[in-house]
DNA sequence: ATAGGGTTAG
């Protein structure tokens, strides 16, 4: 145990150092004095006791002494008490000491040996005005007076001052010491000054502590935290010796480099060396395992811990905590946060954030009263996390509490807090108030804190916004990372600015930034969001081919695009990659293969897949039942209804859309009125305008004109454009055209704005075959920047099904599909099937049914 | 000489 702590070498030169100043005239009065036959206080007895910190037994000692005899004590005895109150930082005990010095020990305080050791004691208890007097008294300060100076300075982070002070040593012709050299190192590392840092390994080369474990391990622990982890390495494996805290550095050292794995694989390797890790290699290893999840390490870590009988202090607690909250083991992190007696802000800080990042929002609000009952102070970070509870509840109302609450307590300049207020801002839409945010934050703007502001912009779709901050942010000399460049590319897809995104994603390429799996991800998002399906599917093989897995967000995309291709041999594809990678059925997953499977023409493959997802949640019934909807199953869609209810699953507004869309497409009249029924008395909802027009679409197919209007002027719904289908709908039966083409021009007059009026517009023109008619609409849409492909028609073509943009007349088949559609409208009419033309949905071609 | 928490992109 003893051996752990460090030993002043004024200590261990006590003797001679000792009586070497004291020598002149006045020693040789005391040695006249006090003849050596006289008792004294057997001093390694005393150096023990100070030395274990019994510093009221070592007062004991000397007062008991001093009631003995009347001798004045011998300066060891100063100096053994004082080393005592050095050891335990015991200011009061040692400012007693100092005043007996003066009191009785004559001139003592003259003495070098001791005006340095009050020194020490004065740095160690951290008096840094008390300490800088005293160094100033010194006519000439020795390499201990220094040490303390510089190592005091290093202690309250005074680096600048400290590395001053480590210059004007050098200066002084005090040749600094291998306790003074890790003291620079550190002041050099929190500075990021790397050419000092190198200078000093050099000195300390040529000063022969090139074998030195305390200096090494402290130029191991420089060059990890100044990112240099070469040279940490180099200087780690040319090291004759190295003890734990090498290890630690090294340690430490790749975690601050984000290289988790590596911090993994010390620790492994480590252990294989035998050295018994302390509680620094612990909570390093945890962190490493929360960042990486990786649950059978940290667990292991905890373990080790456990067995070496750690005490659970906040470090290790923190650690622990933290590690279960990223891994996901919420009820783990309560249960040490529970066994913890003495808990600080950070220990309640990393609750609350792992509250909010398992989405247990009630409860990390919870915890943050609970917080202040028990006298805490909310923190930045406590800001932060219910800063970002509200952007991720959507509770603005508590986002503007959290964001005054800033402004109060003088929180709102720290850096973490700002981002997290603009991102809060620009989640929702407010993005002038984010940038008002962002402004006030003038000159200590982090990378951070520009990419939440081009975040904002991109969210937004204001890429050109987005762009001028990227050259901005260029000026005032931060460099862009992956991230930034991410957001870039992000602003311009959802801005429909297909080729200047590219145009980013190659631009990033030339400057040497590699595109991550979420540049990739966003990329085919959206280009399938903007209607380039191909283009997406060419740019997940691309991305393969850069050795770039796709993620559970990467394969959703890819599943869109294939949805709006109406690809089921893509389709396939994709989910065959994800049966051949046991990617696990997620809900998230599961919905977009419902969905794709049903768009794409095969409803069996889609209830398929239904039957294998193993947590059915709520929108993955809702994606179903509306593919039910789609392919006209009622019967399907009503059963599955039924399914949800047993298992305990309440349905919502999606839900009966999709379950009365269902009865309308079949024609399901009793159905559909019961489903209604049920919605309201049932389930206690108020029927939507989607609802009203499902009802109306029923009730069209019935023929039943009067109570569609009926339903209608009974509710002062206002049209919109589910409603206008059905009518549209029933004027066509009509052969109504004239009265069609009224109501359109009437409808758009009403909802210029409305997206869904002019799709259902052009559905009906492209279902008509007036093709000339649905282009119009079209191009009325892109004058007004919509973005929805409206007209879309479905084509069976060998194995393969094609989304037809009726009104797309670039597309490279459009002749083709113009001629099928008109031949099997034609066909259908002779055998009396007009009902499956007359869909609300698209038209649905059946396999096989089209003929070439 | 080494040690814990919060903020940005799909």
């Amino acid at each position: 145990m003893a051996s752990l702590l460090p030993h002043p070498p004024i200590l261990r030169s006590l003797p001679s150092s000792f009586t070497a100043p004291i020598k002149p005239v006045k020693s040789s009065t005391f040695a006249i004095n006090h003849p050596p036959k006289k008792p004294q206080i057997h001093l390694p007895q005393l150096s023990s006791l100070c030395e274990k910190g019994l510093l009221r037994e070592a007062f004991a000692l000397v007062t008991q002494f001093q009631s003995e005899s009347d001798l004045p004590l011998a300066p060891e005895i100063y100096g053994e008490l004082l080393q005592g109150c050095i050891y335990d930082r015991a200011l009061p005990q040692g400012q007693q000491i100092h005043a007996r010095i003066l009191k009785f020990g004559s001139l003592f305080h003259r003495n070098e040996y001791m005006k340095t050791k009050l020194l020490i004691f004065y740095a160690k208890c951290g008096c840094l005005v008390v300490a800088e007097e005293m160094f100033r008294q010194q006519c000439r300060p020795n390499v201990f007076s220094w040490a303390a100076m510089i190592g005091l300075r290093c202690q309250l982070g005074l680096d600048e001052e400290a590395l001053v002070g480590f210059v004007e040593m050098l200066e002084a012709a005090c040749l600094p010491d291998n306790f003074v050299i890790p003291n620079a190192l550190k002041a050099c590392s929190s500075l990021q000054c790397i050419g000092f840092g190198r200078g000093i390994h050099g000195y300390a080369l040529k000063m022969g502590f090139g074998s030195c474990v305390y200096v090494l391990s402290s130029l191991v622990d420089f060059y990890g935290k100044c990112t240099i982890l070469g040279d940490a390495w180099k200087v780690f494996e040319e090291m004759p010796e190295r003890n734990v805290i090498t290890w630690n550095a090294m340690l430490v050292g790749n975690a601050h480099n984000g290289l988790n794995l590596e911090v993994l694989e010390l620790f492994h390797h480590m252990r294989i060396e035998g050295i018994q890790p302390t509680r620094v290699s612990i909570s390093c290893l945890l962190s490493s395992s929360a960042n990486l999840e990786a649950l059978a390490e940290g667990k292991q870590g905890h373990a080790v811990a456990i067995l070496m009988g750690l005490e659970l202090d906040n470090i290790l607690g923190s650690s622990l905590i933290n590690f279960y909250c990223k891994a996901g083991l919420i009820e783990d992190a309560e249960c040490l946060f529970n066994r913890m007696a003495d808990r600080d802000v950070v220990i309640w800080n990393l609750l609350v954030s792992g509250y909010v990042q398992d989405g247990q929002i009630g409860h990390a609000l919870t915890t943050c009263s609970q917080m202040i009952q028990e006298n805490f102070k909310f923190d930045s970070v406590t800001l932060t996390s219910i800063i970002s509870a509200a952007a991720i509840s959507n509770d603005l109302s508590l986002g503007k509490v959290a964001h005054s609450y800033c402004i109060r307590n003088n929180l709102d300049s720290d850096l973490a807090i700002a981002s997290s207020i603009v991102d809060l801002y620009g989640t929702f839409g407010r993005v002038d108030n984010a940038r008002r945010v962002f402004d006030l934050i003038t000159d200590s703007r982090d990378l951070v804190m520009w990419n939440t502001m081009i975040s904002a912009y991109a969210h937004n779709g204001l890429s050109s916004e987005g762009l001028n901050l990227f050259y901005q942010m260029q000026l005032e000399s931060v460099h862009p990372n992956v991230i930034s460049w991410n957001s870039l590319i992000l602003g311009f897809l959802r801005n429909s600015q297909v080729d200047e995104a590219l145009a980013m994603f190659a631009e990033m390429q030339n400057n040497g930034v590699h595109p991550n799996i979420i540049t990739w991800t966003s990329l085919i998002h959206g280009l399938a969001e903007n209607g380039y399906g191909r283009e997406a599917i060419n740019l997940y093989f691309q991305m393969q081919t850069a050795g770039i897995r796709p993620n559970p967000t990467s394969i959703v995309g890819l599943l869109l695009a294939c949805t709006n291709l109406s690809s089921l041999h893509n389709g396939r594809m994709i989910h065959g990659y994800i049966t051949r990678h046991r990617l696990v059925l997620s809900p998230y997953i599961a919905t977009s293969l419902i969905d794709m499977y049903s768009k794409c023409g095969s409803i069996d493959l889609a209830a398929n897949v239904f039957r294998m997802v193993s947590h059915k949640t709520l929108t993955v019934y809702n994606v179903l039942i509306s593919g039910y909807a789609l392919h006209g199953k009622a019967k399907e869609a009503l059963t599955l209804y039924d399914d949800m209810c047993e298992r305990r699953i309440t349905p919502d507004g999606f839900t009966f859309t999709g379950l009365l869309s269902a009865c309308a497409h079949a024609g399901a009249f009793a159905e559909g009125i019961r489903i209604l029924t049920v919605m309201v008395s049932v389930h206690d909802q108020t029927p939507q305008k989607e609802h009203y027009g499902c009802l109306a679409a029923l009730l069209a197919r019935h023929g039943r004109i009067k109570q569609v209007f009926g339903a209608l002027s009974a509710t002062s719904i206002a049209l919109d454009a589910y409603t206008l289908t059905s009518l549209l709908t029933l004027c066509k039966e009509n052969r109504d055209i004239e009265f069609s083409e009224d109501l359109s021009g009437h409808i758009l007059d009403l909802e210029p704005d409305n997206v869904s009026n002019y799709v259902a517009l052009a559905n009906l023109y492209a279902r008509s075959g007036r093709w000339k008619e649905a282009s119009h609409v079209r191009m009325l849409m892109k004058q007004g920047g919509m973005k929805t492909n409206p007209g879309c028609s479905w084509i069976q073509t060998g194995g393969e099904t094609h989304v037809f943009t009726a009104a797309d007349q670039s597309h490279p088949q459009f002749a083709d599909i113009a001629r099928a559609l008109l031949c099997l409208d034609k066909q259908m009419k002779n055998i009396g099937c007009s009902s499956s033309i007359d869909k609300l949905g698209q038209t649905h071609v059946n396999q096989g049914s089209l003929c070439h």
